[in-house]
DNA sequence: GTGGATTGTAAGTGTTGCTAACGAATAGGC
DNA sequence: GCCTATTCGTTAGCAACACTTACAATCCAC
């Protein structure tokens, strides 16, 4: 099995221990993060197949839906990603008629953001999707180890 | 501040909450579990910008230089990649002299990966760079909530 | 030996992150 | 009001990864 082969992967010794290490790889807090990250993000990706959605278009169209007439920069900032790269987002989202993109009456220079129909139809089933996907993340968590892990990750970023 | 904006996103709540939601988007642990990803991998990018090395292509150097003579295949089940994108990675660090393939004795099949001089070196300045980098992640928690945090993450990829 | 599985490789696609540059619009100092 | 600096959206290009399919070489079981 995969599985056992990784938890090796993890547990297993280096060969020499004479030098000045900094430790074991399983040690490494922020391994631990990009492979919890990646074990998710796969799961994700198996639950979404079919709505055909990732989990940067998902979180683009929930905050939409949060704060409609939301600008691009705005979102960016809230999700912590470039200008450039939401662009291309919203782009796809805008070629799947997910949502429309108004010049801003306030400022000429931001577009506000809205959902059309298609994409709050499609927000809904992908919440149902994402109500699987973290009860799968939580199976193995108490309520007080996920409010716990949260308050820890959020530390991170800040 | 970026900050701010930022804390806003999480802290904000939906304007209307009148249809069965499954919650605020800042109860999803799989959007923490993002969040904190994505800062991790920004600042470990930054403070490999002079080694010019990724999170993953370190992740090889290290295990190679654990286990010498370590499979390709071997080495994408230990770090959940896949055949082809393992080939990628190794394919830079040998464009690089980090790291050989030699044809394994035992398995014709097999390319034995050997790290080289030059990335045994580079090795050695990484886990340097990775150990600032640590510290910076658990600059924020206590050597218990380590821990703690290491075993729930754990839990994730098992 | 033959057939099936494994391993590495190659080629192609898609998502995401970054940078640099540009025009349009706004905001602030004067 | 006017000029300058900044912001916003946009385009383009580059790099890293993950995925798929296909293929050749090798190994193993029978």
């Amino acid at each position: 099995m995969i599985k056992d082969k990784f938890a090796d992967a993890v547990t297993a010794p280096p060969p020499d221990d004479g030098e000045a290490d900094i430790g074991a790889i399983k040690d490494i807090l922020g391994f631990h993060i990009r492979l919890a990250h990646g074990a998710c993000l796969r799961h994700f990706t198996e639950t979404f197949t079919d709505l055909d959605l990732t989990q940067k278009q998902v979180s683009v169209l929930w905050l939409v839906d949060d704060h409609p007439g939301i600008a691009q920069t705005d979102l960016a900032q809230r999700l912590r990603m470039d200008r450039a790269t939401t662009m291309a987002i919203i782009n796809r989202l805008q070629a799947k008629h997910f949502l429309r993109r108004d010049r801003s009456d306030k400022d000429g220079r931001k577009q506000a953001l809205f959902l059309e129909e298609p994409g709050k139809a499609m927000l809904a089933r992908a919440k149902t999707a994402i109500g699987e996907h973290e009860a799968w993340v939580k199976s193995r968590f108490s309520d007080k180890e996920v409010r716990q892990l949260i308050d820890l990750l959020s530390r991170i970023h800040e």
